[in-house]
DNA sequence: TGATGCAGATA
DNA sequence: TATCTG
DNA sequence: ATCA
């Protein structure tokens, strides 16, 4: 089925790539072997040529953990001028991040400045001036597990940002699926915080932790997330969004707007921002949101199932001021209704033995209704989380045509047990004999026995595009983006329904009746990507 | 100055 | 059509 | 709000 590409122990290297032009030398040491391998392929991938030698003439950049590694690999070697720039790897992650070659200047490595060599706590940087020459030593014997950064903890906030979690108590972004943090919530001044303060005990097998040196500010910056979000800001919300990893994961606290004057995705007004946290401690703008009645009631309006900024201003202005008031409207769609009825019920998150059994529950009625049909939950809970904020039911068949016509009488049954209570949306799209058409069901789903609503999804692919769709519905929505821009820099477009072949710019934007390529399994799609495979749990990006 | 993901249900 | 969700 |  996968073409080509996937047999090739490399994807083709694509001359376009965002890396061309570059000859680089990867210093392996402190660097584990499958990171290494992960990194090499990326860069040639993308265009880049790796060269074994270090010191050949060729080479435009040296990589490495930090001037340490440089040392222990190339002794005395190093005392040859390099001609080439010295980068951390995180230059690597931030450009792959971003799709794009991120400025160099934070990331390079100075040689011949062997102080702060050995601690691992980052210096002082007192003297903003000459942090041109600080070395941003990266964390230490980093043991990464495959892709990135943080992740482990029990479980964020699906869709919605609840916030701190564990270990790393940095704010929102979270898991699910597409689309970034969801809904607000932690504009209420009073709660928000506290709550599953878990502290999972630092296992061994995490991937190293940057130091959280930057709370103060990524916490506002989380903050603003979720009222720009809830103010129907997106974008402005999503720059922040963007803006919080990276401030995250540096080795020094912030002390001087210098130090994250060149950082991708800090521009003019973060600047500002962090300038004004660091210097006094908070953001007069955040404070200002948070003792604003009118974006208070807004944000947490907007946290009910259907009501989104629109309507959440919509209902301030007629005069709604708490979620009581809201009961009383008649002018909330039946669904949103449903949110508000069941606001706290939705809210509350679902411990996964009780997904899972409720997952077998759904296997079960599954093939009461149509024997050998495929159910699994996927979201957060195929993703190993401790909690669940909701569930993410993903079906198909086997057969590749009797997935067809199934929703609706799997949903009836699923009634007449009791186990589905309240709809939301419910739409199909299957058709006989294509392999287009995912039918989609969301609703109101209890544990049996209880009357506890949780949020459910189901969805039923055709046999053909189901690993797509196992994909998306599993997420995180950080590895989607990724996946998804990965796939655009080989010149497909990838989303919840296939692979297609770009229908490179030329025509309008519809791509209208392409067919996806075909994969078998998720792996078939990693690979064909040329992304390195993770299992479901190692998908916590 | 424009793009930043987008399809499709609901009312 | 506007709004909202995932 | 950021970037090209």
């Amino acid at each position: 089925m996968a073409p080509k590409a996937s047999k090739n122990r490399y994807p083709p290297s694509d001359p376009h790539g965002i890396f061309s032009g570059m000859v680089v030398f990867l210093c392996d040491d402190g660097v584990q072997r499958r990171r290494l391998q992960i990194w090499k392929q990326k860069l040639v991938q993308m265009g880049a040529i790796v060269e074994e030698e270090a010191l050949s003439r060729n080479v435009t950049h040296v990589f490495a953990v930090n001037s340490d590694s440089l040392r222990r690999k190339l002794g005395p070697k190093l005392l040859q001028r390099f001609e080439a720039t010295i980068l951390l790897y995180q230059w690597l992650e931030d450009s792959l991040k971003l799709g794009e070659k991120v400025r160099e200047e934070s990331y390079t490595i100075q040689l011949g400045s062997p102080k702060n060599s050995s601690n691992e706590k980052s210096v002082e940087y007192a003297d903003v001036k000459e942090s041109s020459d600080n070395q941003l030593h990266l964390y230490k014997k980093l043991k990464p597990s495959p892709i990135n950064s943080e992740s482990s903890s029990p479980e964020m906030k699906d869709t919605s940002l609840r916030n701190s979690v564990d270990v790393v108590p940095h704010i929102a972004y979270s898991s699910n699926n597409s689309s970034y943090p969801r809904s607000p919530s932690s504009i209420s001044p009073v709660t928000s915080d506290a709550q599953q303060s878990t502290v999972s005990a630092p296992d061994a097998s995490l991937p190293y932790h940057p130091p959280d040196l930057n709370r103060n500010i990524t916490e506002i910056f989380g903050k603003l997330i979720n009222i720009y979000r809830a103010l129907g800001d997106d974008r402005r919300s999503f720059s922040y969004y963007k803006a919080i990893p990276v401030i995250e994961r540096l080795p020094f606290k912030i002390e001087s707007v210098d130090q994250v004057k060149d950082l991708p995705a800090i521009g003019k007004s973060m600047q500002d921002h962090i300038h004004e946290i660091v210097t006094t401690g908070k953001l007069s703008k955040l404070e200002h949101f948070e003792s604003d009645e009118k974006v208070r009631t807004i944000s947490l309006f907007g946290e009910v199932w259907g009501i989104g900024p629109a309507t959440a201003l919509k209902l301030y202005e007629r005069g709604h001021r708490n979620l009581d008031d809201l009961k009383s409207d008649d002018t909330l769609t039946n669904s949103q209704w449903l949110g508000l009825k069941y606001f706290e019920d939705i809210k509350t998150r679902i411990p996964r033995d009780e997904v899972q059994e409720m997952e077998r529950l759904l296997q079960k009625a599954a093939e009461d209704v149509l024997p050998g049909v495929n159910v699994v939950c996927g979201g957060s809970f195929r993703r190993g989380k401790a909690t669940c904020g909701d569930m993410d039911i993903v079906i198909t068949h086997p057969d590749g045509e009797s997935h067809i016509g199934f929703l609706p009488k799997y949903v009836n049954h699923l009634k007449d047990i009791n186990f589905l209570r309240e709809d939301l949306v419910f739409s199909i799209h299957s058709e006989q004999g294509t392999d287009l058409g995912v039918d989609t069901y969301f609703g109101l789903c209890t544990y049996p026995g209880r009357e506890l609503r949780h949020r459910i999804d189901l969805k039923v692919y055709p046999k053909d595009i189901y690993p797509f769709g196992l994909i998306a519905w599993t997420g995180n929505d950080v590895l989607n983006r990724r996946l998804r821009i990965l796939a655009e820099s080989k010149g497909f477009r990838l989303d919840d329904t296939g692979l297609f072949p770009a229908t490179h710019g030329s025509g309008g934007k519809r791509v209208s009746a392409s067919t996806s390529l075909k994969f078998n399994s998720e792996k078939e799609v990693f690979d064909f990507l040329g992304f390195p495979w993770l299992e479901p749990h190692e998908r916590n990006i």
